[in-house]
Formats: structure tokens, C-alpha cells, sequence
DNA sequence: ATAATATGATAGTAATACTATTATTTTTGC
DNA sequence: GCAAAAATAATAGTATTACTATCATATTAT
């Protein structure tokens, strides 16, 4: 699986940036050092101009990939998205049970990320904090709709959308595979921000994992006759 | 309760602001039109300057309310898990039977917000809003831990641990009734969300709604043993 | 070796996010 | 009704942000 994740490039639209990021030795080291920034100072505090000192380039330079540090933190999340959903269809692909593989899919869109050595410039650890703290900022916009349509959460989108069809498949009639998707996958997010900062809001801790209750909240709820 | 309603005040931390508005003509007008500004430029564009120019008033003089526009968000935030949490503890108290509390704790916290003239300088429909787009922006920050230390987020705090208790009240042996809690009240702001911006990732629409959504899931969920 | 491209350095602008000071208006207490 | 106190307004000023533009220099490709 290493090996195999070694090859995968993750493609993000091309309207989120100016110059493809991964296409340049200093588009890398933007990608890089921006995760690390964000997640040091916080999304507000980060700047270009921040960013160009802390990696020696010029904040104009920085310019020339990103319109603006909002686009950046799309494209970070986009591909934090894309990284997930690759994992989630090669871990869930070869399991024929539609329950088996709902779990397992739950299991990998819940749990704590792990450092993946597969892209050096990337901080897995690092990135998934930063989607803990800061992705919501990404679509809490007035631009939301407008960046909607031009394609830019298509890989967050995709991900719901495997998802309820994996929720569909083990219970067809269940009304809400939509939203349950939706709410394990922010739902998640939110579990792991509660987790460090309000921990009496959670009954998430270190012996209890947000993969736990989402796993049973969802096999409860499913296969069941509502008795409402 | 439309009378009741109108003797009570919401009493927000005044670590939260410099002058209570509250106590003032120019300090409701603030919060009056506060609310409409931010629902229709969004929390990044607005600023005290346009705010000053909208409510014919000096940016000088809305800085003696509040340090900046952060601490305003987190009291329009706070006024109004107040203001829901009142509801919540009216709608509730009476209720005998545990289920039947519960379940209208969920309408309460889950349903369209009416308008409400008890408090003529706040529009709670826009105000819902903004906690909608918004209020996630008060807590991910670098400085949430804290704020939180100095009382700013209470309100939200007690909401959440009333829901709690409640689900503890109808299955006592449920192992997270803190993460359903906080799940309903987080999730149900964003299924409307979704609702307005990605129908697609959302079973929630004109004729299926948040509260069928979480009520449904809450009661298929409590008293079961699990199954996973 | 030249041209094209990428990056860096510098400068400049309008807006933001304030703080400080002083003037004016309004409120209140007697 | 008047003086004192409090609130608000007006003005000015600062550092930073979020850019844009221009030009110089370095790197790469042909």
C-alpha cells in the first residue's frame, strides 16, 4: 500500500490556484511551510507575508500561486479530501459485505491520522489539524455558492456521496443516507475539536474514539423501523 | 409565553464587552443592526467602520462596546444560545415522561427559528443566521482555550450538557450522550447549511426537516444495545 | 548564447484595526 | 435651571494587511 500510495498524485482544481503548486520546487515548499504556519499561528494571523519569511521567498512570489490565503486554505483541504477518499476507496474497494465495508469506511473517515511518508512536502499529522480548526472557514463564505459551482469542494462532495451510497447499500430504506454522511464526516471533525477543547461536551477521550460512536450511532440507526 | 418571554433578559459574561450594550440607546442600535450587516456582507467584510456609517454613529464610539468584532460575534452568539436556551428549559420543564422531553428538546434545538418580538432591537431569524454561517468562525481560534477559561462559550456549554443529561434520562446505559448531544446541536446547523448550499450532501429540504432528521436518529439510537 | 520563464526586490495604494486626543452633546443630580 | 459628569462624535494618527505594479536578476530550455 506504501508503495502504491508513492504513485497517486492528488489533483486538485485548477481554479483554486494561479500556478499549480506541485508543479515547482517552491510551490512545494509553499504547500509545506503554510500547513506548518497555519497550524502554529492560526488561519487569521497567517499571512503571505509571513509565509515568504518564514521560507526565504518573496511574499510576491507567493502571489504568483495563490490569489489569496483563502484559496490556499481551499486547495490545502481539497487535497486533505483527496488523500481521504483515496484511502477510503482502497481500504473499502475488495469488501464484498455492504456492512463490512460502511464500517470500514467509517473507520477511516473517523479515525486519527497517521503520517503517511508517501508525500515528503506534506505533513499528514499537521494538515488534519488544521482541517479540525480551520476547514469550516473554507465554505462559511459569501463566495460559497460561486466557488461551489466552479468545482471547488467536488472531492469533499464526492466523499458524502461514496459514503451514503455505502449507508444506502446496507439499509435502502433509510431517508437520511445524505445527511448521515454529512454528520459523520463534520460530525468527526467536530468530535476531535471538542476532544482538546471542551472536553466535558464529548464523551470522546483517550480511551473512547470518535470511530466508536459514530460506528454504533450509524449500526443503530440503520436496518431499523423508525419508533418515532 | 409571548408575555413571560418579554420580562426576561438574556445576561451575557461581561468579560465579553467593554460597555454593556444592553444598557444603552446606541448600544442596541449596535446590536440591532450589527446582525443585519454581518447577514448581508458576511463576518470577513464587515467592519465597526461600516457599521458606524450604517448606523450614522462614530467607529470610535462602537469600540467604547466592544474591543473588536470578534468579541461582538461572540456575544450575538451567546445572546443567542440564551435566548434558545430559554425556550429550551420552557418547552421542557413540565414534561413528566423522559422521551417526550427529549424529544421536544430536539424540536426546540433543531427547528426553523420564528421571529420573536420579545426583543424589538434583535431579529432572531437573521441572528439564526448568522449563528448558521457564523458562529463556528467564534470558537476556532487560537485563543478559544482562553476565552473559554474566562466564561465566553457557558451558555453553549449548558445547552449542550441539559441535551446530555436529557438522553442520560431516557437510556442511562448509552456510553456517549455528551457526543450526541453536542452532535445535534452542531449538526443541525449544518444540515441547514447544507440545505442552502449543497442539497446534494442533505436529505433535509421543504419537506423533510433537521428535527425529523435527528429525531429519528436519536430514538433509533438510545435503548439498543449495541449491535456493532 | 539567447530567449523565455521564474523568482526576488522594491515601491506603492487602499483598507483594516485599532489608539489617542479633543470637542460637543446629553444626562443627572442638586 | 445650572454645573458636573458621562456619553458620543470628530479628527488624526499608526502599524499592518492585502494586495498590484514594475523592474532586476537568476535559472532553464532551445
Amino acid at each position: 500500500m506504501e508503495r502504491l500510495l508513492q504513485s497517486i498524485k492528488i489533483t486538485i482544481n485548477d481554479k483554486i490556484f494561479v500556478k499549480d503548486p506541485d508543479s515547482s520546487e517552491l510551490g512545494r515548499r509553499i504547500l509545506e511551510h503554510s500547513i506548518v504556519l497555519i497550524d502554529e499561528i492560526g488561519f487569521e494571523a497567517f499571512t503571505f507575508k509571513k509565509l515568504g519569511d518564514r521560507i526565504g521567498s518573496n511574499e510576491s512570489s507567493i502571489y504568483r500561486y495563490f490569489e489569496n490565503k483563502h484559496k490556499l486554505l481551499v486547495y490545502l483541504t481539497s487535497w486533505y479530501w483527496g488523500w481521504l477518499e483515496y484511502q477510503l476507496v482502497f481500504a473499502t474497494n475488495s469488501l464484498p459485505d455492504a456492512s463490512d465495508k460502511l464500517k470500514k469506511a467509517i473507520e477511516v473517515v473517523t479515525r486519527t491520522v497517521k503520517e503517511d511518508n508517501s508525500y515528503s512536502h506534506i505533513n499528514e499529522v499537521v494538515l488534519n489539524r488544521i482541517v479540525i480548526n480551520e476547514s469550516s472557514k473554507s465554505f462559511l463564505t459569501k463566495e460559497v455558492d460561486e466557488e461551489n459551482r466552479n468545482g471547488y469542494f467536488v472531492i469533499y462532495k464526492r466523499i458524502v456521496e461514496r459514503l451514503a451510497e455505502m449507508i444506502t447499500q446496507v439499509d435502502a430504506g433509510y431517508a437520511f443516507p445524505s445527511s448521515l454522511a454529512s454528520t459523520i464526516l463534520e460530525g468527526a471533525l467536530h468530535q476531535y475539536f471538542l476532544k482538546d477543547h471542551f472536553p466535558a461536551l464529548t464523551d470522546c477521550d483517550s480511551s473512547t474514539s470518535p470511530t466508536k460512536y459514530f460506528t454504533e450511532l450509524v449500526f443503530k440507526t440503520l436496518n431499523q423501523n423508525s419508533n418515532v
